[in-house]
DNA sequence: CATTTCGTTCATTTTGAATTGAACGAAACC
DNA sequence: GGTTTCGTTCAATTCAAAATGAACGAAATG
């Protein structure tokens, strides 16, 4: 951890709620953890949860060089980690005069971070589902007469069927789910 | 692949849907193949997938055997995400006359699945959110005061409020997913 | 225009989870 | 009661995803 370069950090940086980038406090930390938690629930990233939690508990914006110094991740981690949270509207970033340097902030309604997220993760994956479904259909149309044994064809038709009405209902219902949130 | 175990298993096995453990027809992998899609989308281990996508597709049960040889996973491998697939309700056994080996069916209720899912992963997760919560009002409030610079110590107490309420909202509306799936 | 500062990219390393398979206990079988 | 057949368990292995950090390009700076 090079002095010459935390030295300078505290000079130029902008000094969020009366702290450079050094440590956390306790209670920060704190926050960070749950946040980890969470990402660990989610089954997302750690570093996710790293830095959306330092954002979070900061309330104003804090630049990226504090992010990497405050939670000593690397600055890869903290590039990557920024740009999924700002893909699915976790993040913002945030213009500070005199500074040319990103700043960030944490978006924090709920309904905008799970609306966000099933957008990026659940959305693509369900149009991936439907292509596979069309392909399903097609493999079981091409299926040879003479290896259809009549009852074995009729079920998986019925299967078939079946995982037709799931997408359908998913995808009337995840919707609502930002709706419900709303309240 | 041993054929002596393979004999056996024909000679033994169930005959369900007309075809011993051998292999799958191209429809059926279709199948399961979908399913190891859904599973790589949830984030679950590709074994559940494929193990579900089996039984999804046969309709029928199917013994233990039958999963380990056509599917062509480890013994451990299928015990295990059986355990877990049965966890959630995804899957039930089945009493098959004159056979003492264990049989399996897919549950296929769209909102069986999804609320055994959501309570196994998600709550758990849940309470355990709740825990750090308390923790984090603890650390909030010891912090000395002489530490406390009051702009901070006031954000950092919206923020747990925040928290607070987040957790109070999801607790309400997880039930109601479950209710919209019922439709 | 040369130099410095920022942040990204990407090949490599690390980490954690899933899978395997041998060893095992329990139940059925003769 | 000894033997075989099941399915589980768990230590070792394999595999995939995440983190690292050096190299790089782009923008600001003087």
């Amino acid at each position: 951890m090079p002095g010459a370069i935390r030295a300078r950090s505290q000079i130029r940086g902008r000094q969020t709620s009366g702290r450079a980038g050094g440590s956390l406090s306790p209670v920060e930390t704190e926050f960070v953890s749950f946040f980890v938690g969470a990402a660990r629930a989610l089954k997302l990233p750690k570093s996710l949860g790293e830095i959306y939690g330092l954002l979070f508990a900061s309330g104003g914006p804090r630049g990226f060089d504090e992010i990497v110094t405050t939670l000593r991740i690397s600055r890869g981690s903290a590039s990557q980690g920024l740009r999924v949270l700002r893909g699915f509207g976790a993040v913002r970033t945030t213009y500070v005069a005199g500074d040319r340097r990103d700043h960030y902030v944490a978006e924090t309604e709920l309904r905008k971070l799970v609306t966000g997220l099933l957008e990026e993760t659940i959305a693509p994956q369900l149009a991936a589902g439907t292509e596979r479904l069309d392909r399903l259909e097609g493999a079981l149309r091409a299926e040879p007469v003479a290896r259809r044994r009549a009852s074995a064809h009729a079920i998986l038709q019925g299967r078939l069927e079946k995982l037709r009405a799931w997408e359908r209902i998913t995808r009337e219902t995840l919707p609502m789910l930002g709706r419900l949130l709303g309240a």
